[in-house]
DNA sequence: TCTGGGGTCCTAGGACCC
DNA sequence: TCTGGGGTCCTAGGACCC
């Protein structure tokens, strides 16, 4: 019987700035983009918990949470700290939890800065294995001081759903025996693949909750949506063998940045630009990269309008002053009427390396 | 009202080859 | 004037995830 757990830190970011400012502890705090004031340009990053209760949660615009804490100060209560994202240090602290997940499991696999999900199989029973995520969560209080959550079902999928379920510091058992139970109630957007988009799409099918989705035959879900229908099919049934894998090498590197304000100059652009190329090479090589053969450049204007060219190289290379080029051929037709015949202004720039080697 | 940065995977058309 | 079937690579766009 497979036994599989899913962590997830808990307001990683938020969680890790309010354990090291001890005059922060109880009061909203919102990780991400400066907001200027209202004006800022990013987003949300983290929301603890208390932001959340402004209404604040991530991915939302900063300057509409500034206003969501303005309004909430004017109601009389404490308004939200901001705090810029402070990478390095997540990493670090990351780096820490995942060597204590390490020491609980056999096999672990890592799914991003503050995730991971485990095989825990060795167990025997879901009781065995809940008594070791809960010495787990245990140690992890205990040494950083953060709450995780977690949920164990018997894939990938349904730990991953579970663990979302009773946050912060839950722990959600979903036996097989339980799964179908458990997901049939659930609003569709909760099953991992489903975003905003399809969810849209479902509900002009009358689609709102994962029973309502098991009306569709796998036939009519693979005419209408493709492999991705297929997927559906079986993940509202509660089916995934994926295994638990420790990663791979990534795909590709890239950055990107939008800008203060939008600009068509010319010389700033090619010239953050040329910087941007200088990093992701300078990643490449410091990951263990030997070359690139694709380069890609999105530019995203004014209007959020965003167009993506590549080109890919005849042979691999690492060469800075190859990509600085090739970006430049890239970029350069955007800057005028060839590409660009409204003279839009250009908010973002990006660059990324694929077909690496 | 405004929408980050770092990624992965999928689709679809066209070129090209056998 | 009519013109296959299959495979791979390149390019562009889009959905999704944290």
């Amino acid at each position: 019987m497979r036994i599989i757990a899913h962590l997830d830190m808990d307001a990683f970011y938020a969680a890790i700035e309010e354990r090291d400012h001890p005059r922060l502890s109880g009061r909203p705090i919102v990780v991400g983009a400066d907001p200027r004031g209202g004006e800022g340009r990013g987003v949300v990053s983290t929301a603890n918990y208390p932001a959340r209760e402004y209404g604040i949660h991530s991915a939302m615009p900063i300057s509409q949470a500034w206003r969501a804490s303005e309004s909430a100060r004017r109601a009389g209560k404490p308004p939200a700290v901001f705090l810029s994202v402070d990478m390095p240090k997540y990493r670090e602290v990351s780096a820490r939890v995942m060597a204590l997940v390490r020491q609980c499991a056999p096999l672990v696999e890592q799914a991003s800065i503050d995730e991971a999900y485990l095989d825990l199989s060795d167990s025997g029973s879901f009781a065995q294995a809940e008594s070791r995520c809960r010495t787990l969560t245990r140690a992890i209080q205990a040494q950083e001081r953060l709450t995780a959550s977690i949920g164990l079902g018997p894939n990938k999928l349904i730990a991953k759903m579970a663990s979302g379920m009773q946050k912060p510091d839950g722990l959600t058992l979903v036996p097989k025996d339980r799964v179908e139970t458990f997901l049939d109630p659930l609003p569709i957007r909760a099953i991992p693949g489903i975003g905003p988009k399809t969810e849209i799409e479902l509900r002009t099918f009358g689609i709102r909750v994962v029973r309502d989705l098991k009306r569709f035959s796998l036939g009519q879900l693979h005419e209408q949506f493709g492999k991705r229908g297929d997927d559906f099919y079986k993940k509202i049934r509660g089916e995934d063998d994926s295994p638990v894998t420790e990663e791979g090498e990534a795909k590709s590197i890239g950055e990107q940045e939008t800008f203060d304000r939008d600009t068509l100059e010319s010389q700033a652009l090619t010239d953050r630009l040329s910087e941007m190329c200088g990093d992701v090479i300078e990643r490449l090589t410091s990951e263990g990269f030997t070359a690139f053969r694709a380069v890609v450049l999105t530019v995203r204007f004014a209007d959020f309008d965003t167009v993506s060219r590549s080109h890919t190289l005849r042979r691999p290379t690492t060469d800075l002053m190859t990509l600085r080029v090739e970006a430049m051929k890239l970029l350069l037709p955007f800057l005028d009427k060839r590409e660009n015949p409204k003279g839009k202004l250009i908010r973002l720039l990006g660059i990324r390396l694929e077909k690496l080697e």
